[in-house]
DNA sequence: GCGACAG
DNA sequence: ATCTTGTCGC
């Protein structure tokens, strides 16, 4: 367990998380070698942010990692806004795989179009085909974001990328547990749907590192989850 | 009152 | 993130 101090500021959040991630893969690299992941799946942003360096650049300069930034949601950066032609380009994603290019007014590019070179750095991602609600993709640390879509995409069983989701589940349940809590009902979300995976390759392999981090506020909202996760390529 | 708001 | 309410699919 952990306790956050720092407050989530949009903007600033890898002022408040990496630092606990950064120590989970100094303990592996410690004490589990074996077990070090070739990339982090990051719950946030890479370049999609406010200054061009969210929290999975943030992880990724600081383990050296290859890293990818998971948003679930739009961070209206760079003139890119969650508009009505946002949400028409997103009802246009219609398969797995699907993705368009969030290209900022800098110029400077957060996105481009699945499969076309380009110099993007962002991509919004139709995950799973049962999910409506895309993937925020953008590049992290010692990743093109070609890879980072293809990697994260790979991962979904469910809209959210297994490794991000099992972390947040696990660490859900370590608080649960710790705390005494009763347990919370199964949700029966209308968004996720249990559908196959991507594909059954025998070359699978996959390892997790959750990542639980928490606040411990008496009053203040926010018990926290978990962040990184590991994928072979 | 309204929009923004990674987690 | 968390919380509610409502809908739909299995």
């Amino acid at each position: 367990m952990v306790s956050l101090t720092a407050p989530y500021v949009s903007g600033f959040l890898a002022f408040r998380e990496v630092p606990f991630l950064l120590e989970l893969v100094q303990q592996l690299r410690e004490k589990e070698p074996g077990l070090m992941p070739q990339v982090l799946l990051v719950d946030g942003n890479g370049v999609l942010h406010h200054r061009g360096f969210g929290v999975a650049c943030h992880l990724g300069v600081l383990t050296d990692l290859p890293c990818v930034g998971v948003a679930k949601k739009l961070l209206q950066v760079d003139g890119l806004e969650n508009n009505a032609l946002h949400k028409e380009k997103i009802r246009l994603l219609q398969t797995r795989g699907d993705s368009f290019p969030l290209l900022g007014d800098s110029g400077t590019v957060l996105g481009m179009p699945t499969g076309q070179p380009s110099p993007s750095l962002s991509q919004a991602l139709r995950s799973h085909d049962r999910s409506t609600r895309p993937l925020y993709i953008s590049v992290g640390h010692k990743m093109s974001l070609e890879a980072a879509v293809r990697l994260t995409c790979c991962c979904c069983r469910f809209r959210i990328p297994e490794p991000v989701r099992q972390a947040d589940i696990c660490s859900r349940e370590h608080i649960r547990k710790s705390l005494g809590l009763p347990r919370p009902p199964t949700p029966r979300s209308p968004t996720q749907r249990p559908v196959a995976c991507p594909r059954g390759d025998s070359g699978e392999s996959s390892g997790e590192v959750p990542s639980p981090q928490r606040q411990a506020d008496r009053t203040a909202p926010g018990g926290r989850r978990s962040t990184a996760q590991c994928q072979v390529g």
